[in-house]
DNA sequence: CGCTGTCTTGAGTACGATCAAGTACGGTGG
DNA sequence: CCACCGTACTTGATCGTACTCAAGACAGCG
């Protein structure tokens, strides 16, 4: 009868409205007033969840939409020209799927659920036309474009494999507790192979990086579940690379 | 007297409003009608062009204004926690700078012109307004954030050094052409010292590619000058890792 | 129970970093 | 004009980190 670390805080029923949604403070609505809250909801498209594996959008397809993630954890990953993955983000609950569509008008990576989880769809158009009626609105999504370019950049640096892995686990502790989880205690919604593609390592080295870790007492690890020991610790480990994402 | 590569085409005047700027097309301006044109001109501040290693902005400075780069050619850098600097990017003429910015509030990086180059200053709480005003204007700035995302994911990717050095050269070519400069000869503004840092490899991986390229004829350099000779062997050699920036 | 897929551990290898010279160019001053 | 110096760049030799290949451990499931 294990504990579920990264489940029971947050109301996981669907919401109804953005204004009931435990998400609001971190996701499109942060800083608008009740009545622009309510011409937001009216254009958002609450979408049924969908079972682990299923994609929300591929690489190529036209760009209509963005997605804000309800719940569970999704991936993006692109093919490279030998047809191999390469992973480019995790996106959890309030975070926004799609940006860097906007740009090319199609999207530029396939989304797909890592768990059980649920988007809402912003038809782009209506949510544009929205933002330029709501200036908090648009100051809004300027800034979750722009939080987007800083954590790309992180991803960019040249860091050893254990700087990586640490920053990883840092950052994603930062962004569990940012939603109400536990920031010692997560599990994992991705295999082990999908966290190197995306530091850009080896499956075997992630492991090893791990492993380390686990026996200087960092981190304690059982399968999927991770508990941070020595947060003080990671972040040297990490080398203070994790900047940004304030 | 050697011809200069890059420098004839455009008007290199200093444009007195952004409808005669030969760089409407590339910047902000995008898609404005002349009225409104006229609008943005008005909170535009044409700084005086600045000297090679004059800085523009600074790491933690506050956020107030985003950069348009009119002339020359600008790097962003970060020290790291060793104080080691950390090349983030290169912006050419019609560029815009500072949008990783406007999510923390805090310039992220530093900013200092490579040559003598020239910016346009835009003051990001009056750009906003304005943007709320015209439709046109926000969707392009929602663009050239998108855009910015899409160029960083080629930079996090995994690639060799010398399909970093082949993506890089191709870069620098296409975003030359889109100025109206010539992409098959060009000078580089930044020393390979740079170039290493941007690519996260060492100065000397990048010359011995460079040398690799001019043995193997596809390129020709004479200190700061390249000439790209075979654009499919580079673009091979690149294994097709540009990929976005249409 | 064996199958499958995930994860871990081990041995050898390769790519790029580091260390170290050497070359070429540009500026300065005699 | 040339000698000098500093910086940028190139080339060479060695080293180290992370990759590759390979095998073994462990859990879930038919």
């Amino acid at each position: 009868m294990a504990s579920f670390p990264n489940r029971p805080v947050p109301n996981r029923a669907i919401q109804r409205t953005c204004v009931n949604c435990s998400l609001s403070e971190l996701c499109v609505p942060v800083g608008l007033d009740p009545a622009d809250m309510e011409r937001l909801d009216q254009l958002v498209e609450r979408q049924p969840p969908l079972e682990s594996g299923a994609h929300l959008c591929r690489v190529g397809e036209r760009f209509t939409t963005l997605f804000a993630v309800r719940s569970g954890c999704f991936k993006s990953y692109r093919m490279d020209s030998e047809g191999r993955e390469r992973v480019l983000a995790f996106h959890l609950p309030g975070e926004l799927i799609g940006l860097d569509a906007i740009y090319p008008g199609v999207y530029q990576s396939n989304v797909v659920a890592l768990d059980m989880g649920g988007v809402c769809a912003l038809p782009y158009s209506d949510l544009s036309r929205l933002a330029s009626q709501i200036p908090r609105l648009q100051e809004q999504i300027f800034r979750l474009l722009s939080k987007d370019l800083s954590a790309y950049a992180w991803l960019a640096g040249d860091y050893s494999a254990e700087e990586r892995v640490a920053g990883f686990l840092l950052d994603l502790s930062n962004r569990y507790r940012e939603r109400g989880y536990s920031d010692r205690v997560f599990n994992l919604a991705m295999p082990r192979r999908d966290i190197a593609n995306y530091l850009r390592l080896a499956t075997e080295t992630v492991s090893r990086v791990i492993t380390r870790f686990e026996r200087e007492s960092l981190i304690h690890t059982e399968r999927r579940e991770v508990s941070l020991l020595d947060l003080d610790g990671l972040n040297e480990r990490a080398n203070h690379c994790l900047q940004a994402l304030g």
